[in-house]
DNA sequence: CTGTTAGCGCTTTCAT
DNA sequence: ATGAAAGCGCTAACAG
């Protein structure tokens, strides 16, 4: 590899010069400044990050500490991330915590070790605190994505779950539905919660009762809903309409459903927190609250950015993005059933 | 920032032997390695990697080099390469060259400079060849993912694009159908050459004209096909079915057609290479060749990572994993037109 | 406008 | 079993 100093020899100059020319930094006559841009390239010269990350203590490195690549959710989210950082100059670490908080445990360590500017994080859960104390002891800015951590303060870019979930449950008692089941995330994660409050506070509103049997507990990335929707499908008065918390439990449920010889909306609607993307634009199906993924990647970063460079002012910003309710066919009036 | 040197000296040993029981190198006596370890861990030292890629001369770094996290095909890809790049101990940083030359060359010279170890690259087209020779000459592995350079030697990921589309085609001509349209991706990638030979082979084996005015090419993220499929549909003889060459176009296809009043498959069958992840869980409604991306990603990374090692034996290694035609409803007989 | 010195945090090499 | 010295490639601080 050739360093900055093969460049220095070469051109005649000391390697603060050949410095000065790559960063632009200083006054350097154009003369010389020529005859080291000319000698960079016969070199082949491409300066080491690492070195310049070691005296600077900065890597131009940032994490997207997501939970799952796969869902077209995360998936925008990191297209929007992506994009933001390569503007502003930095380089993207992809980790994938797959809702576990082992892993986003070691994926921490990792990022301290790495001596990342910053962390754009999906906490797993809200035993993620602990995690996320360790980022700050350790000086790492980080910015909560999606998810909110009881007792820990930062930037974060929300979603608004209640309120999506609110819209949603009140779209399908407008069509007609009194009893509505709700699959939820974990409750661990502050968007279930969020969630179950939307759903809760539209059943009271409209003066429907409150059913714990309607209401499970799974992973938000199970996909295997057949117990749950099967209990319901025994009981003798069965919900017509399916909250779904997010979107990968929609579609185990409906997965279920069609086994079952259910059809959707047909024999029971179907509703969910997060679009499909793709899926969505093939086939407008499932009636979601939409949320501005792409937006929450790029401010995520963005937000990210301005605190490394200390241009954030000194109390935590917490935005809220707000959900669409995009209501397509997989909701329609109750049948008979 | 804590250092070695600070730990070091709180433990009254030399930076050294703090590195021996770091790196669980050279013989420590046991007492010493205790004493150490405790007060690593009183003081929260957690090791530089920068520093130590400095002296190493390895960062641990990949790079994951794609068109578009976007496209569920490499989503999973980027699922797989994270699982296999974690297990192994490396981080990976994401590169969306958006299939734009231009931000992949930004890409090569970024990942140049932070001294990846390696670069796992869906290249954007055949003049990608200059930026992976630039990878060359600087002694960068890459393993190729997805798509072939002319002119380029290197481990490789592929699929079977030629025979992938000629099952396709031959699906449709099983079918009955004998005016099929390809709408093909760019001529600069290699799938979308491979595609197209498939296609055409298809169609000869089958003693069925090549009709030129029904191939078209685009670029593979563009969406809108409304004017190649107008000039179709008013052609005399029109196309009763339609192979896009990858699942954006496939989807783009479908909404237009379904925008000028055309159902699918009754007034026209469409199938495309690779799969849409999620939205087939949902809908099983689209015949596709379905790749294992999550191995393109796994594998890519395994073979990355033997190659650094240097375990991979002198000769390039190319390996082509089948695609699998998955039926499913978007192809049916011709209809009545 | 340009150069010298020192040091970022670590590991290799050679001593002891 | 442990340590001292040197250096990975770069830049800040100071000098001239």
């Amino acid at each position: 590899m050739t360093t900055i100093y093969d460049v220095a020899k070469k051109a005649n100059v000391s390697a603060m010069t050949v410095s000065r020319v790559i960063n632009n930094t200083g006054r350097i006559s154009e003369k010389t400044r020529q005859r080291v841009r000319k000698v960079m390239e016969e070199l082949h010269y491409v300066p080491n990050s690492m070195a310049r990350s070691l005296v600077l203590q900065e890597t131009k490195l940032l994490s997207l500490l997501i939970t799952d690549i796969t869902n077209p959710f995360y998936t925008t989210v990191a297209r929007g991330a992506e994009d933001a950082a390569k503007q502003y100059g930095y380089r993207l670490l992809l980790c994938n915590s797959d809702e576990d908080l082992a892993k986003e445990k070691d994926y921490v360590e990792m990022l301290l070790s790495t001596r990342a500017d910053g962390v754009l994080i999906a906490p797993a859960g809200d035993m993620s605190a602990e995690h996320l104390r360790r980022l700050e002891k350790h000086g790492v800015p980080y910015v909560m994505l999606d998810r909110e951590v009881p007792g820990i303060q930062s930037d974060t870019i929300l979603g608004n779950s209640r309120d999506g979930a609110r819209q949603l449950v009140e779209h399908l008692i407008g069509l007609g539905h009194r009893r509505i089941a709700l699959i939820n995330g974990p409750r661990q994660v502050s968007t279930a919660r969020g969630r179950q409050m939307g759903y809760v506070e539209a059943l009271k509103l409209n003066g429907l009762d409150i059913d714990s049997g309607l209401i499970v507990e799974m992973g938000y990335k199970q996909f295997d809903a057949t117990g749950t929707v099967n209990k319901w499908l025994e009981l003798p008065d069965r919900p017509t309409a399916i909250f779904a918390a997010n979107n990968f439990l929609a579609v185990g449920v409906i997965q279920t459903l069609r086994r079952m010889g259910l059809r959707v909306p047909r024999d029971m609607s179907v509703v969910c927190f997060d679009d499909l993307g793709i899926a969505s634009e093939l086939n407008p199906f499932l009636t979601v609250a939409a949320q501005p993924a792409y937006q929450f990647g790029s401010m995520g970063i963005q937000f990210l950015i301005e605190r490394i460079r200390g241009e954030a002012g000194p109390e935590w910003r917490k935005i809220i993005l707000p959900p669409e309710l995009i209501v397509r066919s997989s909701s329609a009036p109750p049948g008979q059933g």
